[in-house]
Parts: structure tokens; sequence; C-alpha cells
DNA sequence: CCATACTTGCTATCCAGCAAGCAAGCGAAG
DNA sequence: CTTCGCTTGCTTGCTGGATAGCAAGTATGG
């Protein structure tokens, strides 16, 4: 071994700290979760978490800081790998949703993290929510340009990019309540790939839907 | 005026008392609302909703149990008022979705209580979720039959329901937070509106696509 | 006058943050 | 090379604020 674990290294005391945090917050919540908490199941004592990021307030907001850099960073080489090779709008688009599928169930902690900001964190959220805003813009231009729709805030794309992500969000925080209410079960692989095939086919068939349905506008329009 | 403000009311500030409860429980979360909020907001002393509910914890339990209770009626007589006339099933699918997107969105209180629980409550309810169970399988059950889809478990109809309700229950949570990342403004009663109309018009055009994907595998069987 | 509807005082618990202390590396003076 | 002293990592004791729950008190209506 490099380094004995008994040895001082801030380094890996801060990330252990962090690793704890994102853990008990994204599980307990803020309120719910202590320092002290956070320095046992990071192998630190009860003051450490204080020591290095000052305050709760302060680490929780680094805890989604990281998570926020993560996602991008994997956002981004996400889109760079659906863009190689050619194919069809459609074959991108079912990729694309395929991979955000994966993305987020194999993220249920940034998802419950973002989840219990959305009901109001510990203080209301009023800051830029820069990083992953920025995110979701380039996803916006991306689906946009790929699929030929209108770009615009509020614009097709921009619809059908929040179903998209409705669709791929909804398991992950609701497998046991929602889903197992209708009848539908995520506990498996198995059932998690029926339900990603789903949400492809439902994404795949409603992008057609839109555009007949906007072919039948504009065939309205030219015989007014 | 039919009774004084200072009367004394049991069931009055039980109601007040719960409304009052089921309010900052929505909002705040079970962890930051104290029991001398609660009571402060209904007009009764810190100590009456320990007096009438017993402890925190019962209290939270009649505030999800009274919003089952609700829902379980409202999701009765809006399928009752769906069925009457006569419409294709794609009508009628289009005005339970749109139902169903109104009905969430008239009751933030009551998705924020369930995905709060969704999130870890109190404690991870293991109890039985017996009332909104039932109302998700008589949902699983009327929209198999109506559009003839499979009504098992995990089968097309669940499928496609578990579908609906994520995008009729995202935007309620998600207006501040996802939405507005990816470019979706929720705020106006017009933005909410079209919404809802790509929402219908997703739905619909991904029933199609099921059929179509079913007729496929039909042709396949057929031929092999 | 008594049961019931409330209120208020009290206590035990929890926890965040601070402040003081201990210990481990580390560079420089001797 | 070694020891002295400073910096930094980390721990522990303490305090003040919040709050759930209980117990004792007060008031109100039948």
């Amino acid at each position: 071994m490099t380094r004995s674990d008994r040895e001082r290294d801030p380094d890996r005391s801060r990330a252990a700290i962090l690793d704890a945090a994102e853990q008990l917050f994204a599980e307990h919540g803020y309120a719910l979760t202590s320092l002290a908490e956070v320095g046992l199941r990071a192998g630190v004592s009860r003051g450490t978490p204080g020591y290095f990021f000052g305050s709760k307030a302060d680490l929780y907001q680094a805890v989604l800081e990281r998570s926020f850099d993560e996602v991008r960073t994997a956002v981004r080489s996400g889109r760079e790998r659906a863009l190689t090779g050619d194919h069809t709008a459609e074959e991108i688009l079912a990729g694309a949703v395929s991979d955000y599928f994966d993305f987020l169930s194999a993220r249920p902690n940034f998802v419950r993290l973002i989840e219990r900001e959305a009901l109001g964190g510990p203080a209301r959220l009023g800051r830029e929510d820069a990083p992953p805003l920025s995110a979701g813009e380039e996803a916006l231009a991306a689906i946009a340009a790929e699929l030929g729709l209108d770009p615009a805030p509020s614009g097709e794309a921009a619809q059908l990019l929040l179903s998209i992500v409705s669709l791929c969000w909804f398991p992950v925080v609701h497998a046991d309540t929602v889903a197992r209410a209708v009848g539908v079960d995520l506990s498996t692989p198995e059932a998690h790939a029926a339900r990603k095939q789903h949400v492809v086919a439902l994404v795949t068939g409603g992008l057609r839907a839109l555009s007949s349905i906007r072919s039948d506008h504009l065939l309205q329009d030219a015989s007014a």
C-alpha cells in the first residue's frame, strides 16, 4: 500500500467527506443529515466536516457543485459519442434517449439531490443554476439541430426534451411509489430494460406524431 | 355568522390543523416543519396539534391519509365523467391525459407530499400503500380495457400509464429546475396549456407507435 | 360541576458552530 | 543530524438555540 490509512491526507479526507455527505444528503435530505453522521461515515471525527468546509450549508453547496461538474462532463462526452458514425435522426434520438435513461439510472444520488432541491432545498436556490442550465441548453441546441425542430425556448425541441427528461427521470425517484402503484416493476435489470425500451418507443413514436401534426398545420395553412 | 371564531370547535380545529400541516409539510418537508408552526398557521396554540393528533408522526400520517382519500374520490369521479358520451379510444385517452395533467397541476401539495415520501419520508413507508395503489390499479384496468392493451403488470397498459403519470407529474415538481434548464417556461397559463397539449400529442402519438410495433411483432410472428 | 377543549411551563434531546487543544510533518538554525 | 518552532490536519469540550412531548393548568359549555 502506498499510504497508510492512518496518515494525514487532507485530499483524501475532503473526498471522503464529500462522498459521505453526497450519500447522506441524497438519502436523508439536508435537514436530517448531521455533520456528526457525515464525519462518522467518512471515517473522520465529528468536527472534521466543519473544519474543511466551514459550515453545513457550504458542505452541501460543495456536494452539489461536484455533482454538477460530473454531470456536465458526462453529458459532453455522451454527446460526442452519439454523433460518431452516421445514423438517421430517429436512430440518434433513440440512442440518446437510451443513454440518458441509463445515465440517470446510474446516478440516483444526483437525481435525488436535484429532486430535493426542486422541492425547496435548505434555502431556496435563488442563485444561478449555471452548470446544469448550460447542459440543458447544449442538449436543447443539439436535439433541435439533429431533428430539425424549432430550437426556441418552449418550442417543439424544448418540449420534446422535457418529455424525454421526464420519462427517464421519473422511474429513478418513483420506482417504489408510483411505478409500483400503477403496476410497473422496476426491480430487475430486465424490467428496467423493458421500461427503457418503452420510453424509447414512445419518444420516437411521438417524434413522428409531432412531425405529422406539423405537416397538418402546414397543409391547413396552405389551404387557408 | 353561524359561530364565532372564538368558540370551541374541535372539528374546526382539527381541519385547520390538517390544512396547515398539509401546506407546511408539502412546502418545507417533515423535518423542517415544527408543531409550533403548524399551530401558528392553524390559529391555535403551540400545543394543540399534539393534543389532537398525538405526535408529529401521527399528524403527518393523518395528512397523508386525507390526501389519499381526496385523490381517490377525485379519480373515481373523473373516470366516470370520461366515459360518458361516445368517443374513440384515442379521444378518451387524450381527454384522460388532459384531465390528469390539470388534476395534478391543481394539487401541488399532494404531488410534493408523495415526492417527499418517495425520497424517503420521515420513516421509510414500509406500510401498505393501499389507497393510491388501488387507484393505480383502477386506472390500469380502465386504460387497458379502453385501448385494448395488455392489462398485465408491467405490460403495455402499465407502461403507458406510467409514462402518462411521468409526463403529467414532472412539470409540477420541476417547473423551476429542470423545465427551466431545458428552456421550457411553465409560469403562465398559456405556457401551461402548451405543455399539456404537447403531452397529449406525445401520448396519443405514442399509442399509435405502440400499436404499429405490436402489428410488426404480429407480422413477424406470423411470418415465422 | 365535570368533561372536554385548549394553553403554557418544563425538560430532555439534538445539533451546528466555535474555541481550545493535541499531534504530525517540515523547514531552518545550530 | 537533530532539535526547535511553526503550520496544518484533526479532535474534543462547550454553548446556545430549536423543538418534541409531557404534565399541569385554565377556560368553556352542557
